[in-house]
Parts: C-alpha cells; sequence; structure tokens
DNA sequence: AAGCAGCGCAACCGCTATAGC
DNA sequence: GGCTATAGCGGTTGCGCTGCT
C-alpha cells in the first residue's frame, strides 16, 4: 500500500502563482503565521493549492527580505567553496548567504556557476569504461582516459573535476601516482594510527570547541579551525607537506591551527583565481558563520573513515562520509571490483 | 518573420527525517 | 516501538524568454 497524499491532486491547482493567490497566502501568514500546518494552511486562506505548493511560494518568494539574482563575487566564492566541501546541500549553503534561498542556489550553480568554474565542453559520444586490462592500467596511470560519468553521481563527478582544476590534476586518478596526496588512512597507504589520532563525535561541535582550538580570523572573527580544515585544505596541505599528518578533518588537531587555516586561505586563494583569475584572499568566507549551522547540526563532526580497512567500524557522521572528498573512494566507481 | 536551440528559473516530485500519537 | 502525518530537502521538469540562423 503505498503511502495517502499530501493533498487531493486532482483538485489542486498547478503551475505559476498568480498575484492574487501571493496576496492571499502572503496577508495569510503575515497575519496568522503559518500555523505549524502547510497542509491545512490553503484549505483555510481557500487556495487550490497543496500545502507543499504553498510553503515553497513562502520560502522562496513571499517571505521577507528574499533576494533574487545579482549574486556577488563574494557570494559566488562561499557558494563554490562549500559546494566543494559539502557538496548539494543547499539549504546549509544558503543558510550561509542572507536572503538567498536554497531553490535560488541550486539553480544559480546548475545554471551558471557551474559553467563558469569548469566550462563548457561537448561530451564525447563515445565515452566509455575501460574495459580492457591496458585501458584499466592507463586510468591507473592518469594517461588517457578522460574522466567518465558513468556510475558516478554528477555532483561527485563535478567537485572532482573541481578539485582537479584547482590542483592542476589532470585526471581523477592521477592522486594515486602522488603519494603526498595520499591520506594516511588509504588502504594503499597502511592503517591510520586510530589510537593516536583525536578522532570524535561533536554533536554541537561550535559549542565544544575550545577557545584554544579557534582560528582567529583576519577580521576579528574566529572559527573553530577544525571546521576550517576540511578536506579540501587538507588535500591543499597535504599537497604541500606530505601529508605529514592525518587529514586535519579526520582529526582535531589543536598542534597547528595556523597551518590548517593557511592552508585554508591558500585554497581560497585558488579559488578566487579560478574562477575570477585574479587573487585575492578571502578573509568573510570562513567567517564564523559559515559552519555555524553545520555546527548545530546533530551530524556533525570531524571526520573519520566508515571502516579503517581492518573491520573495526569508526565513528562516523553520515553527510560527511558521502560529501567529503574522498578520491579513493572512486576507485570504486572506476575499477571493477574494486572495493574500498 | 519563422523556426530552432539554449538558457534561466519557478515549480513540482519523490524521498527521507522528524514529530506526534 | 510502530505508525502516520508533516516538514524539509535535493533532483528534475516544463515553460517562457532570448538569441541565432
Amino acid at each position: 500500500m503505498g503511502r495517502a497524499p499530501c493533498c487531493d491532486k486532482a483538485n489542486v491547482k498547478k503551475g505559476p502563482w498568480s498575484p492574487d493567490e501571493d496576496a492571499k497566502l502572503k496577508a495569510y501568514i503575515e497575519e496568522h503565521g503559518t500555523g505549524g500546518n502547510w497542509i491545512a494552511l490553503p484549505h483555510k486562506i481557500g487556495l487550490k493549492r497543496c500545502g507543499k505548493s504553498c510553503r515553497l511560494r513562502w520560502l522562496n518568494y513571499l517571505r521577507p527580505n528574499i533576494k533574487h539574482g545579482g549574486f556577488s563575487e563574494e557570494e559566488d566564492k562561499i557558494i563554490c567553496s562549500l559546494y566543494i566541501s559539502i557538496g548539494s546541500r543547499w539549504s546549509i549553503i544558503a543558510a550561509q548567504l542572507p536572503g538567498r534561498t536554497d531553490n535560488d542556489i541550486k539553480n544559480y550553480w546548475n545554471t551558471r556557476l557551474k559553467k563558469k568554474l569548469l566550462g563548457r565542453r561537448k561530451e564525447p559520444r563515445n565515452r566509455r569504461f575501460p574495459s580492457t586490462a591496458q585501458e584499466s592500467k592507463e586510468v591507473a596511470d592518469g594517461m588517457s582516459y578522460d574522466a567518465p560519468s558513468q556510475g558516478l553521481s554528477a555532483s561527485a563527478l563535478e567537485r572532482m573535476q573541481l578539485q582537479m582544476k584547482l590542483h592542476g590534476l589532470q585526471h581523477p586518478l592521477a592522486f594515486l601516482n602522488n603519494p603526498a596526496l595520499w591520506p594516511k588512512f588509504h588502504p594503499f597507504c597502511g592503517r591510520i594510527p586510530m589510537e593516536d589520532t583525536a578522532v570524535q563525535q561533536a554533536p554541537d561541535t561550535a559549542a565544544m570547541v575550545e577557545p584554544s582550538e579557534r582560528v582567529a580570523l583576519p577580521n576579528g572573527s574566529q572559527i573553530s579551525h577544525s571546521m576550517v580544515g576540511t578536506n579540501l585544505a587538507d588535500i591543499e596541505a597535504s599537497s604541500l607537506t606530505g601529508l605529514t599528518s592525518p587529514p586535519s578533518s579526520m582529526v582535531l588537531n589543536t598542534e597547528q591551527p595556523e597551518a590548517d587555516f593557511g592552508s585554508a586561505v591558500a585554497l581560497q586563494a585558488e579559488l578566487s583565481s579560478l574562477i575570477y583569475g585574479k587573487i585575492d584572499y578571502l578573509p568573510e568566507i570562513h567567517q564564523a558563520g559559515i559552519f555555524k549551522e553545520m555546527g548545530t547540526m546533530k551530524e556533525s563532526g570531524v571526520w573519520c573513515p566508515p571502516d579503517n580497512g581492518f573491520g573495526e567500524k569508526s565513528v562516523l557522521t553520515s553527510w560527511d562520509s558521502a560529501s567529503l572528498f574522498q578520491p579513493w573512494n572512486l576507485l570504486q566507481d572506476y575499477v571493477p571490483g574494486y572495493d574500498v
């Protein structure tokens, strides 16, 4: 038995909202609020609309202080940075941009920003997975094989492409030939010393971070450097340092916060350069508010691998593992039979 | 001027998470 | 603890506009 529909599909109006409908909805909500029940709301005001539709209309257009279009460079950079770090969590990204809605940002990304960063390429018609051992080897060698789209989500592919662009990689698997890019717990590198790493869950990271763990930003605000140290910053840092320490997104590194923040800033400069062809440091993007929402989300926390390769399950939070860029996971997509 | 393709965006759909009973 | 209703989210669709041929 399927689930009951939220409304009578036959008796609800679909399509664009009329000014009259907008006015009715706006007036009612401004006077009475939503009442905590969107499903009942259209009936109360005599609108032949689905409750979900009313909610969407209010959130995306009618509520006060909504901005449309005219994204600034600063907003572009925030969107790009967060997209690379956390993927298509539009609601989280939107929470960092006052007046912007997730729908707006999603549309902006899909129609403009993505093209701006990745460029527009005609997809080769005969793109396919490697089928022979030689082709597979070439893939592993970073040769001759264009980034496949099959078996990989669009979001993951885009983020991978952005990563490659940021780091000058020619191939998604080129990291295999660059040990500097290998995280310590990568199966090829051996086991991460879990007992030495302060892997921990932080249900409310923003609240839990000790003052010593916060990073002072140029504008005077502070942010937890465990949050600054996204996986992107890890890769950035690792490419510079040879990854002598575990990625900061896995470990709450209280020893060298400046290094982590420095790499994050460097990343932003790279991003800025990529988008606008110029270098400018980005003091605003990592203001404390950036991850404020994530810090209050129950699933926020310091990332650690779901399984360290020895059958030991680690503390893991849902979106962290799914969204952070983990190039070794791409092996599953590229190499038949490989299981991370 | 007509036809077409590409683009931008509003809105919808379907799924998951959560709250309440 | 299980069930149901609702909220919220991300992906997708469809339509109107614009520019090109």
